[in-house]
DNA sequence: TCTCAAGAAAGTGCATGCAATTGCTATGCC
DNA sequence: GGCATAGCAATTGCATGCACTTTCTTGAGA
């Protein structure tokens, strides 16, 4: 091989590949539609074709790219009615997390939730958006590790992830961000209290709103075609 | 290529291998920890080790086998813990199905939905249990297709085929077939009625008794190291 | 000008080959 | 006898090459 790629070598070159174009999809740096050539990314990454095509077919095997035998891959079209039915069961999840969260959640969970949460109100009070976004992150995988049931944190897990490009810029609502916080609030009472049904219902019903927030975002952005040409960087080192 | 390897060919020599490896691990013709040679693999099927390792790596994005970098895949080895998990998410999932069922179920679905399971009645007082088990993965399928959402969908027929190894013996339990049917008539009824809530719970509980009718058989069944050969034809055709 | 076809160009699918890593075995040392 | 280590066999990871498929281009005919 030509040489470590950096010091410390994070899985194989296919692994890291998967990780390079899986986050520029989920992103949206690369658009649903767009062409993935082989030829072209094995030249950007500078490996050969082999684990590029390994690792198109791994991206396809997680939906994140379509691959159309003898005629390439793209990043996956996620149509209208897909992207509705991504939308509910991501509710249905978050539900059922919360839901388990109620009833399974250690004290320093329960703890460690309720702080995180108070803490985030200052940064509703600022509006600051790009830090608020992060805890709302952080909040959610919250519940998703809470549940302590490793299936249902996997598919809630990578749903969340096939949602994010759809999700974007949903705190840009006007007053989205208190909104949220409030929401945020009722499925941290309820978890505190250790009512799962009223902390299910809240977090679906939460979910729920960020769909039709997200959507009036979503509509327009699915691109038909490919647009610019993408300029990543060449690195396969870092995340 | 050295010719066609059928008259129709179904998809690229991967997607065959990806589906004739998957179904012999479903099936548990493949037990979990059993080491997974690329070599051999290639020589059974009678191609190169080139699609067999992109098999390898798209049935490792779908969880059907664990890779350690340089040191070759084994058939996923599914804890006693993630196990549970699993059964946990498919009795929440079969549950939203149902429930989605009530709601959304054409004329013609509820219709054949409700002919269908009392057709298999007879089958019930005939003790033909490889007969209902037929009709009982024929009749979730119509719950995961009733509910009218694709990606809900996809995350229930996937978690069921990945239980489906664990599953196979459960109608040898005395008395199973009977309670399996009263079970099934609980939900059709709840979801002809309309009665979404009580659809969702009966479908519900029915999974869960199965995981438990499940589990007995379960125990044991997880194997620390490979058996004997795996004797499967080298044919890429059938399915 | 439009349609269609033949050929060329581009790109995918798989086989083969070599370097690198792992794991085993055997030999030497304590 | 037990342990460490050097060498070897087995196996994985990736690059390269060629055949086949699709797509683009060009030009003749209507």
């Amino acid at each position: 091989m030509s040489g470590k790629r950096s010091l410390v070598r994070l899985g194989t070159t296919v692994d890291q590949m998967v990780r390079a174009i899986g986050d520029r999809i989920v992103t949206g740096v690369l658009r649903p539609g767009e062409k993935l050539d082989e030829t072209s990314l094995a030249a950007r990454f500078e490996v050969s074709r082999t684990p590029v095509r390994e690792a198109l077919g791994q991206l396809s095997a997680m939906g994140l790219v379509e691959r159309r035998p003898n005629r390439g891959a793209i990043v996956a079209v996620v149509t209208q009615e897909y992207l509705t039915s991504m939308f509910e069961s991501m509710a249905e999840l978050e539900g059922i997390c919360a839901r388990f969260c109620a009833e399974r959640m250690t004290v320093s969970e329960r703890r460690a939730l309720e702080a995180e949460h108070e803490a985030s109100a200052r940064l509703v009070r600022l509006g600051a958006e790009e830090d608020y976004e992060y805890f709302n992150t952080e909040f959610h995988s919250r519940l998703y590790r809470g549940a302590h049931s490793t299936h249902i944190y996997e598919l809630t897990a990578t749903t969340r992830s096939r949602l994010a490009p759809f999700r974007r810029a949903q705190f840009r609502l006007a007053g989205r961000l208190a909104k949220s916080w409030q929401e945020h609030d009722a499925i941290v009472t309820a978890i505190l209290r250790g009512d799962s049904a009223a902390a299910g219902a809240a977090a679906k019903d939460h979910v729920a709103i960020v769909s039709v927030a997200s959507a009036v975002f979503a509509v327009g952005e699915q691109p038909s075609g490919p647009r610019a040409a993408t300029p990543f960087a060449a690195t396969l080192s870092g995340k």
